[in-house]
DNA sequence: ACCGAAATAGTCAGATTTGAGTATAACGAA
DNA sequence: TTCGTTATACTCAAATCTGACTATTTCGGT
């Protein structure tokens, strides 16, 4: 039972405002999500088989012209119902992220200092870029993103103070 | 060509110290780094295979007294310059964690105020004892994971000043 | 001397994830 | 009109990850 509790509760959220393909469903992640989600277009589809197998979902084909056939997801009402299960778990939940990156200072004794401070220099320009492109973001997403939007600057404020702190 | 470089850089970083046998490592990463990477035993085990087979550590079966055949690794010069490569890499990069949490915040008008008001209340409970065990863990972990600690110590905080602000 | 608990040392089937590939349609430029 | 590009819609083999399980040894207490 490993935890695909929020990408689950993330396609049910998207499916309860209204039905979607699966490729609608790829685009709008890859569009408006992709900054705060890791959800790959095969894994998504994966997902929707799951939940579907699971009751949450109905899937039906259709076809628009002469295009391939593609497949029709809706919520159903036990989708509903879990949708507000994983919502209100989500909300009071607290999971630590994981930092890639600490694992290299763990061992940052093996190189030379010098170049050790190059490196994190380096590292330090990379999320100055990254805070660049969260702010420009924040001109272009929905209302709805501000607050995750926020959340991440918050944390790369901190990420920045802190290698700051180690180059000193 | 996915991306375990954290991992293999830890393996080969713990190896480096010293020869190690499986279970050696995997206690020890429980025990100390437990923290700060997610690591599963059965996933050591099968990232130690790859290294091996990749050429960067050497496998030998040991037995002592009576006990089960242990596997010994022991990290080759080719392992050596990868480790250094995989370092300068994860000092000079910036890899922008997920946080799991974000979906809720996105769907959070679907239940009523007041309701998400005390469920957020209970995460920044969580958070709050999440911050304990760090401090704890600052006393009884190496020196050398003080960084680190004060990395997820100094995130947390961030954690906690954005949830205030969301409560507000 | 015997028993239960903890430590030692992994194995493996099954779940999950993804990169690469498949196939057709619409669209614009030359 | 023809040909390359982009959009539409997935599929699937292969890589990866993990929970549950196996099996033996040591050790402390009684």
């Amino acid at each position: 039972m490993p935890d695909h509790s929020e990408r689950q509760l993330l396609l049910l959220g998207l499916l309860r405002r209204q039905e979607m393909h699966g490729y609608q469903i790829n685009e709008f992640i890859d569009e408006q999500m992709a900054f705060c989600v890791d959800l790959k277009r095969s894994t998504a589809y994966y997902l929707l088989e799951r939940l579907r197998h699971e009751g949450y979902v109905t899937e039906e084909t259709e076809r628009t012209g002469n295009r391939p056939e593609r497949r029709v997801y809706r919520i159903t009402p036990a989708g509903e119902t879990h949708f507000q299960a994983l919502l209100r778990t989500n909300l009071a939940t607290y999971t630590p992220p994981t930092y890639a990156n600490d694992i290299g200072l763990i061992f940052h004794h093996h190189l030379p200092p010098a170049e050790v401070r190059t490196l994190l220099e380096t590292r330090r320009q990379n999320i100055l870029a990254h805070q660049q492109k969260l702010k420009s973001l924040e001109t272009i997403l929905p209302a709805d993103h501000l607050a995750i939007i926020r959340h991440h600057l918050i944390h790369v404020a901190a990420e920045l103070a802190w290698i700051e702190e180690q180059l000193t």
